[in-house]
RNA sequence: GGGUCUGUGGCGCAGCCAGGUAGCGCACCGGACUUUUAAUCCGGUUGUCGUGGGUCCAAAUCCCACCAGACCCGCCA
C-alpha cells in the first residue's frame, strides 16, 4: 500500500474523530470540551442497537481523548416521548396510559419511579456492565428546568419558515399547519392529543386544545381541555424534527451518531441548528440498523429482544464491544448465534495484539491492534489470557450437563487445550453452558427400541453396574452387540440417542466413565424396561 | 415517491469504510487416535467476488451505470 500516515489507532473511530476535529478547526470553535451525545429511547425495551449508539459515541470520545482533547458522553433519555404501543409481554393495564409521556407512567414492574426510567435503566445498566462511562440526562428534567427555553422560543417564532423547510426537505406537510411543539395536557397528562395552535411570544406560552387524534391506526381520546403551556417550565416537548437541534445547542454537542431510520430528522435538525439557531450542527455518522435474523428491523416494542443483559448470559462484554466497534457500515442481521464467532474473533485479535499471530499486511495489523484496543476501551490488558475456542466449549457443554464445570475443565486439561484452570476459563464455561442449554435446538429424537436392543441395553447396564476397567466399556459394547445380532452402529446410535439426544457423539467408553457409569446404568435400565 | 444497505465456494457469512497472494463456519473428502460410528486433531476439494464500464503498476475493495433482493422514510417519536 502507499504509505499513509496512520490516524490514531487506525480504525474508523479514529478517522471519524479526526474528521470532527478538522471540522471544529475550520469552524474556529472552542475545543476545550468536545461533548458527544447519544439519545436513548425510553418507550421500548432497549435492544443492542440502542446500546450501540451510545457505545459508538463513547468510542469517539475515547478517540478524541487519545488525540489529547477533553470529551464527555451525554446519554440523553427521551422520557417525554409518549407511549404509543404496549410492548409485547407488558400488562394491558398500560392501555390507559397510551399517549402519556413515559416518565409520567408508573413502572408496571414497580421497581423504578416510572415506566420511562425502567426502560432507561435497562440500557444504562447495560452500559455499566460494558464499562462505558456517561453523563445521564433526561428530557423530563431538561424541560422542567427550562434548559431549552431559548431554543424553543426561537424555533416557535420561526415555525412558519421551519414548516416550509421541512416540507421542502422531506416532504412532510404537517408542520406547515401545526407548531412543532407538543404540550402535555395539564388535565389528562397526554401528549399528541394536545394540539398546539398558537404561540404567545411575549408570555412564552402555547395555546392548545386536547382533542381526539390518530396514532398509527389507533384513535386516542382527547379530554377537550383548552389549555395553556409555559414553554419555560411546563411539560411538553419539541417535535423530533427540531428537538435535536435545540438540544445540540443547549448542551453544546459536537458529535452524534444516528441510525438510518431517522436520517430525515437529522437532515432537518442540521438545517435548524445551522440556520435558525445559528449553532453549527454536530458532526455525524450514520449507521445501519441491526436487523433480526428474518431481516426485519428490531422493534423496540417487541419482547424477547437482543438486549445487553440477554447477550451477557452467553457472551462476554468484550464480545459486544467487538460487535459494535469492528465496523459501522453494513446492514447486520443479528442474533445470539453470532456470539461464538465474536468470542473466537476476540481471541484472534488478542493474539495479533500480542504478536502471537503474524499477518503479512502491516496495515491490517495496525487496524486489528487498534480494534483490540478499542474493544478494551483503550486500556488493553498487559498480558494475553488463556484461549479456548468458544465453539469447543459449547460442544463440551452440550455433552456435560451435570457437574459441568468440573467435567469440562477435566476434558480441556486432557486435550491439553489449557494448562491450568483460572477464573476466566470458568466464566467462559458458564457462558458457553448457557448457550448450549438455550440454543442447542436439536429436536428430541424419537427413540425406537425393539426387543433385542432392549436386551442389549440391559446387558450394558449390567456390565456398567459391575466393577470393570473403563477401557473395557468400549469393547464390551461391541461384544454385546455381536452377541445380540445387532449392528454395532445401531447400538451406538441408540446409546447416543438416549444419552445425548443425537445420533452421534464422543467416544462412548470414556464418555460413560466421565458422566458416571452408575448413573448411565440407571438410565439404560429405565429404557430397557 | 425519496433514501440506505446487501449481492463473495453447496449453504451461511467475513474481507470493502486506509487497494497489494480470496478467507472462515457448516457440509464434503482423506489421514491420525480408536477393536469398523462419532468428538477432537492434522491435511484437502469447492470461487469468472451480481453485470457492464472507469481510475490505478495493481480493484472483492475506490468511482459511474445497470440488474436483483432487503430494509427505512413518506403516521409518530
Amino acid at each position: 500500500m502507499s504509505k499513509q500516515e496512520v490516524i490514531g489507532k487506525g480504525t474508523w473511530i479514529d478517522k471519524l474523530a479526526w474528521e470532527l476535529l478538522e471540522r471544529e478547526k475550520s469552524l474556529g470553535r472552542n475545543t476545550k470540551l468536545l461533548k458527544v451525545e447519544s439519545g436513548l429511547g425510553a418507550s421500548g425495551i432497549p435492544h443492542i442497537g440502542s446500546l450501540g449508539d451510545a457505545v459508538r459515541a463513547y468510542g469517539v470520545k475515547l478517540a478524541l481523548e487519545n488525540f489529547g482533547f477533553k470529551s464527555e458522553l451525554v446519554a440523553y433519555s427521551d422520557d417525554l416521548d409518549g407511549l404509543r404501543k404496549i410492548p409485547e409481554g407488558f400488562p394491558s393495564s398500560l392501555e390507559e396510559h397510551l399517549a402519556k409521556p413515559v416518565s409520567l407512567i408508573p413502572d408496571p414492574f414497580g421497581c423504578h419511579e416510572s415506566y420511562g426510567m425502567h426502560m432507561s435503566s435497562i440500557l444504562l445498566e447495560g452500559l455499566d456492565r460494558l464499562g462505558i462511562g456517561y453523563e445521564f440526562k433526561r428530557a423530563y428534567d431538561t424541560y422542567r428546568q427550562g434548559l431549552l427555553k431559548e431554543q424553543i422560543h426561537t424555533i416557535l417564532v420561526n415555525s412558519e419558515k421551519i414548516g416550509n423547510k421541512i416540507e421542502e426537505l422531506v416532504g412532510q406537510e404537517k408542520y406547515q399547519k401545526f407548531l412543532p411543539y407538543f404540550p402535555v395536557c395539564s388535565n389528562c397528562n397526554r401528549l399528541y392529543t394536545a394540539e398546539a395552535y398558537e404561540y404567545l411570544q411575549d408570555e412564552k406560552k402555547i395555546r392548545y386544545k386536547c382533542q381526539d387524534t390518530l396514532i398509527g391506526s389507533k384513535n386516542l381520546k382527547g379530554c377537550g381541555n383548552d389549555g395553556m403551556a409555559d414553554i419555560t417550565k411546563d411539560l411538553g416537548k419539541l417535535a423530533w424534527k427540531v428537538e435535536f437541534a435545540a438540544r445540540w445547542q443547549a448542551f453544546d454537542i459536537r458529535f452524534e451518531a444516528y441510525g438510518k431510520d431517522i436520517m430525515d430528522s437529522v437532515k432537518v435538525n442540521d438545517w435548524v441548528a445551522d440556520e435558525i439557531l445559528k449553532f453549527p450542527h454536530p458532526h455525524h455518522v450514520k449507521y445501519e440498523m441491526f436487523l433480526d435474523k428474518g431481516g426485519k428491523k428490531i422493534s423496540k416494542s417487541l419482547g424477547n429482544v437482543v438486549t445487553a443483559q440477554n447477550w451477557l448470559k452467553y457472551g462476554t462484554a468484550k464480545s459486544i464491544l467487538l460487535l459494535l466497534y469492528k465496523r459501522i457500515t453494513g446492514a447486520r442481521e443479528l442474533g445470539f448465534e453470532d456470539i461464538p464467532s465474536l468470542m473466537d474473533e476476540y481471541n484472534e485479535l488478542e493474539d495479533i495484539f500480542f504478536g502471537k499471530i503474524k499477518l503479512d499486511n502491516e496495515a491490517k495489523v495496525v487496524k486489528a491492534k487498534g480494534l483490540y484496543q478499542y474493544v478494551n476501551l483503550l486500556n488493553p490488558p498487559k498480558n494475553s489470557s488463556q484461549h479456548v475456542s468458544y465453539r469447543l466449549l459449547i460442544e463440551l457443554c452440550k455433552i456435560f450437563k451435570e457437574n459441568r464445570l468440573q467435567l469440562v475443565t477435566k476434558k480441556l486439561l486432557d486435550y491439553g487445550t489449557i494448562k491450568n484452570i483460572d477464573s476466566q476459563i470458568e466464566e467462559l464455561i458458564v457462558l458457553a453452558g448457557n448457550f448450549a442449554d438455550d440454543f442447542d435446538t436439536q429436536q428430541k429424537i424419537e427413540i425406537k427400541l425393539d426387543g433385542s436392543l432392549k436386551k442389549a441395553l440391559q446387558e450394558i447396564a449390567d456390565f456398567l453396574s459391575s466393577e470393570n476397567e473403563p477401557q473395557y466399556i468400549q469393547n464390551s459394547i461391541y461384544q454385546i452387540s455381536k452377541a445380540n445380532n445387532i449392528e454395532p452402529k445401531d447400538l451406538f446410535k441408540t446409546l447416543y440417542q438416549i444419552m445425548l439426544s443425537t445420533d452421534r457423539g464422543p467416544r462412548i467408553g470414556p464418555f460413560i466413565n466421565d458422566i458416571g457409569r452408575k448413573k448411565v446404568a440407571q438410565t439404560l435400565y429405565s429404557y430397557a424396561r
